[in-house]
DNA sequence: GTAAATAATTTTACATTGTTAAGTTACTTC
DNA sequence: GAAGTAACTTAACAATGTAAAATTATTTAC
């Protein structure tokens, strides 16, 4: 009997409705105006339904977060199958965490609880930052110029933020049609980083 | 007669009354729990009193940012007196942002709408992150290395995104109690940007 | 010193929010 | 078709920003 699998089906549906439905609504309108009941009536259900799919408002902030940076995360284990060079990765990289911050605003602003999104779970920080080995930035870093462990993660650090930064402050202080005008000097500046590891 | 006066002392301190207590809170539960009514009790009035000081929430804010911009810029004057070598300005500058950031984490909150705290308002960033000369940290950069104006201006905006990035970064992934592990990180990637500039 | 005028403040109200509990409808199984 | 279960909605609560109306306190004019 294909039923369950029917209903599983469709459950799964409905979850990614209202995964897309959030995001729409911010990128149109910002993270302030999301709220469970406007994407209850998007997906044309009755508010508390959201509530069988997510214990509550923040718990799916906290799933487009995860996304977010599994997306990234993702995106990079692809690249370190393409250059073999830890200095193409890293500008690569940071070519990619630029498109997906402009192309996905909206995700970027819950991944780092910027304008107006805000979700308390803190876990992916504690993932994306933990300087352990394994982190293909960390090996990149470790491979352009091999240290102590303790100086590898300073680096590791100084890495995120300066990509990450880069990207929120020209997210949150230039309006959205300069920001292409900003992408030259993030590439130099991640540049200008990479050569000054060697 | 002091009558007027008097009503304008009352006024001024209640004005200033509303802004800490707003501050207060969000130092202690985060900007999200920061409500007109709960200021309102604080400072022991009914919530439209507030109206009468600020048009709406979001104006309350904007002094907030304001205020916090214009502090930096304060201090940033007062170090201009202080030091003849663009290179120590701007190093001593980020050790003032970084202190302002760690010591009122909820001024900054707003000035960039990280964490809860969400102010429409951009005027302070054109402002802020305007490519003119006559900033101190522009004409700083400017006698580093004397070059065209577009180029100083690309160097001014790298600038602020490493050190209000470094910080955003920090304040928005890190726990509080770890925060000053970052510091002489946030300060060698200063230096190493300053040394960088000739 | 009292009445009128004005300023200061509060009470009441409305629409919107997240979220829960109770009720209802639709579907599946026997 | 009846019983049981899953899916869904309605109604309700407390908290929010904010406006209008009502009230109280203070000042001014006589």
């Amino acid at each position: 009997m294909g039923i369950v699998e029917r209903r599983e089906r469709l459950r799964k549906q409905v979850r990614t409705d209202i995964l897309k439905t959030a995001r729409d609504i911010a990128r149109e309108e910002g993270w302030q105006a999301v709220s469970i009941r406007k994407i209850a009536e998007v997906i044309e259900y009755s508010p508390p339904i959201l509530y069988e799919y997510f214990d509550n408002k923040d718990k799916l902030l906290e799933t487009i977060r995860n996304e977010g940076f599994s997306h990234l995360h993702n995106e990079l284990t692809r690249l370190k199958t393409l250059y073999r060079s830890p200095e193409k990765l890293l500008i690569e990289f940071a070519q990619v965490q630029w498109k997906f911050a402009i192309e996905q605003p909206e995700v970027f602003q819950v991944m780092f609880n910027i304008e107006g999104a805000m979700c308390q779970s803190r876990q992916a920080f504690q993932v994306e930052f933990a300087m352990l080995n394994n982190h293909p930035i960390w090996d990149a870093l470790a491979h352009i110029r091999p240290r102590s462990a303790d100086a590898i993660s300073k680096t590791f650090y100084e890495w995120w933020c300066l990509t990450y930064g880069f990207l929120m402050v020209s997210l949150i202080t230039q309006p959205k049609a300069s920001l292409a005008t900003f992408e030259p000097i993030f590439m130099e500046s991640v540049r200008r980083f990479v050569r000054g590891l060697v």
